[in-house]
DNA sequence: CCGTGACGTGTTTACGTATTCACATCAAGC
DNA sequence: GCTTGATGTGAATACGTAAACACGTCACGG
């Protein structure tokens, strides 16, 4: 091991000195190394099949001779575009977390590139906008409902910037729109529990301001009216574990209990089954629950959530084709794609 | 709520009108506007204490009228600064979501940004760095421990790039480090379930070849040894929840089963928990269990497992300092930053 | 044999800003 | 009253690349 670290020094100072002479390499630095234009050096890492066979193979061994490297800012400047694609995200959220994976994952395939822009509380998102709109990305993706509409209006229309909402329904005639079918998923999960013969029910939503909740609650409770099942609302005041585990202690206990329980989305779901189970309720014996979501601790054995999963990958395809895409005329498209339900064992009723 | 958005959308008119007509404003535009010359409105921007107080209102509220932005592309391509740094990590981590979370937030709080360099396999980091190479970054940190050091060399040396190996024990001597102290911690790990009684014991590795995962086994077998007590290594072949419930399989039961299981990482940890209880066995009735890394999830009443907590605000805030303060001539240090022991209900024997 | 077009390359300019240099103004000091 | 210095501003340039334009060469067809 040793000897690995000492065969990597001299390697590194080979390299060193290659680094330092080679401090700053332009293409000018190429072109007279190769004996041809920076015009030419420029076409052939940008447009190859523009130059001879003969030249390009002479300019990229004297740009691998001097260690060259396209420098991507001054080809955004030129170019006006950036290859960099924005997100405006809660700085703490499992959910966003996996988005952004997949969102990433998938803008390196195209050689594009991630600028994230966290925000922690909803008042930050006002800063968070003001660096977005210095660097001139290609594209953005707003997420979070917690982000208010006059936000959104300030996005729009930016020249060369495409501005999408990611699962934020308010954004609903003001900009593009990708977001999973919140309705008919909450009312799959209100006619999946219905059907496990459950007679009362409770939502515990997430943050009542958020338009997600709103429309997630609406149609599990709009759902279970068709079954004459009643259902009232109680706020956990929070996307995370914690509130769902606090929220836990909120639902009545004894006759007022409700067979079913609700989660506005996964993380507080996952929180409610802790909390119901530490204060000594058996979950899904004396309490069904089902999130909302579909995390992939929903699926881990210890929980084994029946939640709604959202296609993200799916999601993240329809954004990014609506940033790429040119079609520009077909204004304010809205992609609504469905969830898929996943039945764990939350939901198993009469399981012992 | 039509209200609400009616309202809007009449703003939003006023709003595309500007934004329309100020397609694109520079500080030459800001400058004709207010009747000054561009350089005078740079500095506006730049170094506002070197312009009179009246001209630079003047100027301020020209390039409010305007709508004008300072384009931060161009900056960079003049200043040699980009103000933003760059992270190459694995994609799929819950670990890793912890630490861009805080390092973007603390880049954030400074007028910085992060972009984001995920790769899949370790095979795609080349691709990564590549990328890496043509953005002019500030600074860059290089997770995981399945970089290897050839990739690292590569990274050293490049002009006015900072970059900083975080958590990531072979980079020692090659570039600047930041790690939490593995071996301490394992040893602190060891010597808690040697305190609970135990007589034997294995530790469920993730990946044989990361260096982390070496660090950590030996520290945890030396301090078992320590006390007379054997622990076989198992590798669960993976950094991931899924990794670890599959290994739990892999555990010797009846006579031969460990009275504690070391798991590499508090994935693969709360992955093997979920499998012993998914095969009989209660944790930490018949089993102990620990982790490593502080997950958020660790906590959660369900697992409650005994862990090392990172304390990756520390370690953000040290891999930030080496990047941007100036003392270069401090070559290469290493900052290793001990740990906390977090005592769950994992390791909480006789709890019945 | 010349016109036409395709092809390859060089020259030049523009992208939008930060910074250097020069210049003008004005107050203070001998 | 003229130097000195500070202060505020404008003109000019550089950052490194992409793309428009122009030019030259060569092959082809009439």
């Amino acid at each position: 091991m040793i000897d690995l670290t000492g065969c990597i020094r001299s390697l590194l100072e080979c390299a060193g000195m290659r680094g330092d002479s080679a401090a700053r390499v332009t293409s000018h630095d190429v072109a007279a190394e190769a004996g041809v234009s920076q015009a030419t050096v420029a076409r052939v890492f940008s447009a190859p099949d523009k130059v001879a066979l003969a030249t390009r193979a002479r300019v990229r061994e004297a740009a691998a001779r001097l260690g060259y490297v396209p420098n991507a800012i001054a080809r955004s400047l030129k170019s006006q575009r950036t290859d960099i694609v924005g997100a405006v995200v809660p700085a703490k959220s499992e959910y966003w977390q996996d988005v952004l994976t997949a969102l990433s994952r998938r803008l390196a395939e195209q050689g594009k590139q991630l600028l994230l822009f966290p925000f922690a509380d909803a008042d930050h998102v006002e800063e968070a906008l003001d660096s977005v709109e210095q660097y001139r990305l290609d594209g953005l993706v707003l997420a979070s409902s917690t982000i208010r509409p006059e936000h959104l209006v300030r996005m729009m229309r930016r020249p060369n910037l495409r501005a999408v909402a990611f699962n934020q329904p308010a954004a609903s005639g003001l900009l593009p729109l990708v977001m999973v079918d919140n309705d008919a998923g909450a009312r799959d999960l209100a006619e999946h529990v219905v059907a496990q013969g459950i007679g009362t029910a409770t939502f515990v939503g997430t943050i009542a301001s958020a338009s997600t909740d709103q429309i997630r609650y609406r149609g599990a409770a709009s759902a279970l009216a068709d079954h004459g099942i009643a259902c009232p609302y109680l706020e956990a005041g929070g996307f995370s574990y914690d509130a769902g585990y606090k929220a836990a202690a909120q639902i009545p206990d004894g006759a007022d209990r409700p067979d079913a329980v609700m989660g506005g989305s996964d993380e507080v779901a996952l929180g409610l089954i802790d909390g119901l189970r530490t204060g000594g309720l058996d979950v899904p014996g004396d309490v069904l629950v089902t999130g909302f979501d579909g995390l992939p601790q929903a699926s881990w054995a210890g929980y084994d959530l029946t939640t709604l999963v959202q296609p993200i990958e799916v999601l993240v395809d329809a954004t990014l084709a609506i940033i790429f895409d040119d079609a520009r005329d077909a204004a304010q498209p809205e992609r609504i794609v469905p969830g898929t339900l996943r039945e764990g064992k939350t939901t198993r009723r009469g399981h012992g």
